[in-house]
DNA sequence: TATAATTAGATTGTACACAATTTAATTAAG
DNA sequence: CTTAATTAAATTGTGTACAATCTAATTATA
């Protein structure tokens, strides 16, 4: 495509970014009604996501996986500590380290969260091969923007 | 592929929302030494991009083109018109209508800004197909997220 | 034409997101 | 062994995002 102007590419149109960010903050709000049955928000899910993954793990470990940093961590999981769904304890061997683990009621939400995502995907509208392909292709393009 | 069990979609790795939310967290971080020296946030420069396009628009306009409502939007526009970048007037014809309108200021600030996308774009590693591709298909799920 | 309904923004409250700084604990280096 | 450097969380401050509510202006309707 020839490019008219230098001002082309500073249209929202020919932007990458800003269908990401749209879709990014459209699909969260999907999950909310799903989200609202468990009362957590989004933030809150992804944390519960990956302590169902592995349980007993630190602040720092949740932070790597979900690129989140201890600003916006520290206040999610004191208030999934007041949900009684995680506790927050140190760890013995290394006094700085903060291991949060999963309660009864935490690991209870499992279940009823495992329906949601087959539940959020047919919002979507996506065809399964569509949704790998995006998924490939953003996990790609995350790995690239880390990595400076 | 096959599911092995019923929890295996609650997997990080088994989401396409997730990596769609990182997505767009870390490409706006790529923008923000850019911005930085427009003195510019991403959500700011997305309403200047807007106001570049077409000029003297309501705040109504506005949120329908970026997907954001008054309660967003009212604080960044008093920023902006802090930053002497926007005037905010009443509508003539209508009372209840904010017309936004580009200062001098504002407008210069576009020529600064033309160079921010290609510079962006390199950051992402992507090749000018992948990236397109990638628009094209997050444009359409915004569509059909939007559908409901 | 008076009242109801709608509309555009503003406001309030909650919850991130992140840069920058601080604190306490641990490790490394001289 | 002592001091310096590093590390893990917490804290502080700024800036979104958005639901819910409010206010004022406009439009529709009985």
């Amino acid at each position: 495509m020839i490019n008219i102007n230098k001002y082309d590419l500073l249209k929202l149109d020919n932007q990458l970014c800003f269908p990401i960010y749209v879709a990014s903050k459209e699909i969260i709000k999907i999950y909310k009604p799903y989200l609202k049955e468990l009362n957590l928000t989004y933030t809150q899910y992804i944390v519960m996501m990956v302590l169902w993954e592995e349980d007993n793990i630190s602040v720092k470990d949740i932070g790597e996986k979900l690129y989140l940093d201890s600003g916006t961590l520290t206040p999610v999981l004191k208030k999934l500590e007041k949900l009684n769904l995680i506790e927050r304890r140190r760890s013995e061997e290394d006094e700085r380290v903060l291991i949060i683990s999963l309660t009864e009621k935490g690991k209870g939400l499992k279940e009823k969260a495992s329906e949601i995502p087959t539940k959020a995907f047919c919002k979507t509208g996506l065809k399964e091969e569509d949704a790998l392909l995006l998924k490939d292709k953003l996990s790609e393009l995350v790995k690239n923007l880390i990595n400076n």
